[in-house]
DNA sequence: ATTATCTATAGATCTATAGATAATGC
DNA sequence: ATTATCTATAGATCTATAGATAATGC
């Protein structure tokens, strides 16, 4: 039954990984050890050489998923002359309010997050200071205070308006909140 | 053992703002109907008789704990010369961000409500459109679509700034959020 | 007679631990 | 010899139901 530790590096990874889709999918109470430790091939009784405990699994998924986001971000930007413009087009897509288990953790995991510990918010803070600081990068070639203040308030709009489309069932209500927020960014970028 | 209809009513009141206090705090998971029955004065085996299920309770909870935020906005808009300004004042506050069960239930519930049935997302879609009428009301004295995208814009920034002071522990960064994003809603308002 | 609430419990699930097993790594 | 994973289980908790109780409402 013992594997090599390569084997079990591995299987930790994949835990982490399936972790931060589900967490995303189901909330941080939403699932539990079994199934999060099934979906990743293994039982339950494995869970405690790896993790030691729940709360840690969450505050190593919530890197996890924050990380993945913010690849997602680097990557979409390639156009350098608007490079703002592919991070808005799918970040305030009607595919991404869809797609919570491998969407913006912020949105799929905010609510929950503030309620746990100061690990998963680390987690949360480091990953969000990431993506400010790609957004910044975003809207100047300069660095300065009047751009971090930007960036914040992009950030802030953006998750707003995803939460706010995912919690209404009119499909058309729901659009609106990206369609004005995507509109607004430009505003902010470009004020 | 059994009380007046009038007396009835009366608890299945309390349940429901004990809920939508407790739900906040803990999310829609993080509290069981023993604990949510035994905080308004009953026991568990009452529930079944006022609510259909915990996720019938969680919809009317919602929809009590939107109301209230809707009458709280109302309220604080008295200044006739700038009527944002109270609203701003209260909602991007360090004493908003610590007080998530009499808080904003689209911050503290928004991951949890994404996740939910059309039941409980009505209740949020009503209350939001109910946020955004008086938001409107707020920043012109004439009705249009152009102030319906503005107050959608500033109720995202609002919404999203908040969430991410929450899942921060650096105080700092938490208090920047809202600020940036108080200083942005003035500007959409008066752009 | 009806019924709101109570006590008690079914049956499922949760996190965490204990001990067995079998393969690795020295 | 060590240890990653397994099976099994403890002990707590969860939602929901059943039947008893005692007060209301006709």
């Amino acid at each position: 039954m013992r594997v090599s530790r390569v084997q079990a590096e591995e299987n930790r990874q994949t835990v982490i990984n399936v972790a931060s889709r589900l967490f995303r999918e189901h909330g941080f109470d939403g699932i539990g050890l079994k199934d999060l430790m099934e979906a990743a091939g293994l039982t339950q009784g494995a869970f405690y050489k790896q993790f030691a405990s729940k709360e840690d699994l969450a505050a190593l998924a919530a890197s996890r998923a924050l990380e993945n986001a913010s690849c997602r971000w680097t990557a979409a930007a390639t156009d350098p002359q608007d490079p703002l413009g592919p991070v808005i087009s799918f970040y305030l897509s009607a595919g991404h309010r869809e797609e919570k288990s491998d969407g913006c953790p912020i949105v799929a995991l905010g609510s929950d997050a503030a309620r746990h510990g100061a690990a998963v918010k680390a987690s949360f803070e480091a990953g969000i200071r990431t993506h400010l600081d790609i957004l910044e990068r975003l809207i100047s070639e300069t660095q300065g205070e009047e751009f971090k203040s930007k960036a914040m308030a992009i950030l802030s709009l953006m998750v707003g308006a995803l939460t706010l489309s995912r919690v209404v069932n009119d499909p058309g209500l729901a659009q609106a909140f990206l369609d004005t927020a995507a509109a607004q960014v430009r505003n902010i970028a470009a004020a």
